[in-house]
DNA sequence: CTCGTGACTCCCG
DNA sequence: TCGGGAGCCACGA
C-alpha cells in the first residue's frame, strides 16, 4: 500500500515500551521516511485519540516535550513520570536510560 | 485537485 | 544554551 508511512508510525509507536520514549525523528526514519518528522507528530496526534497511541512516549530530539505549551504539554510529563521517566532541572529525560529503539519485526511486521 | 497548517529537525550565529 | 529561518511531508477543508 502506499501509506505505509502512516501504517508504520503507528504501529512503532504503538510498540513502545512502557517506561521508554524515542524521538519523532527516529519514528520517521523507521517509518521510511527520515524527513516526516513532522509528519510523525501530525499522525500521532489524529490517532492517538482514536487508537489510544502512547503519544506522550515520543519527544524531540533534544528530549524534551515539544507540544504546546498547554495542559497537554504537562500531561504528557504526568504521563511520563508515572511510568518511572525521570525529567532533570531542565525538564529533559535522560536518554542514556529511556531512549528506545524498536525491533526490526515491528516495523516490518504486517 | 489546491492550500494552509503543524506535538519536528537541521543549520547557523 | 537558545532562537530564528528553511526544508519536508501528510492530512483536513
Amino acid at each position: 500500500m502506499t501509506d505505509i508511512f502512516t501504517f508504520r508510525v503507528k504501529k512503532i509507536i504503538g510498540s513502545i515500551p512502557v517506561g521508554k520514549v524515542t524521538t519523532y525523528g527516529r519514528v520517521a526514519c523507521w517509518a521510511g521516511n527520515s524527513k516526516g518528522a513532522r509528519q510523525v507528530a501530525r499522525i500521532l496526534h489524529s490517532n492517538s485519540e482514536k487508537y489510544s497511541l502512547p503519544w506522550h512516549r515520543v519527544v524531540n530530539r533534544h528530549g524534551k516535550i515539544s507540544s504546546r505549551p498547554s495542559l497537554g504539554h504537562i500531561f504528557q510529563r504526568q504521563l511520563l513520570e508515572e511510568e518511572g521517566i525521570v525529567f532533570d532541572d531542565s525538564g529533559r529525560i535522560d536518554y542514556s536510560l529511556y531512549l528506545w529503539y524498536p525491533e526490526p519485526r515491528a516495523v516490518e511486521g504486517e
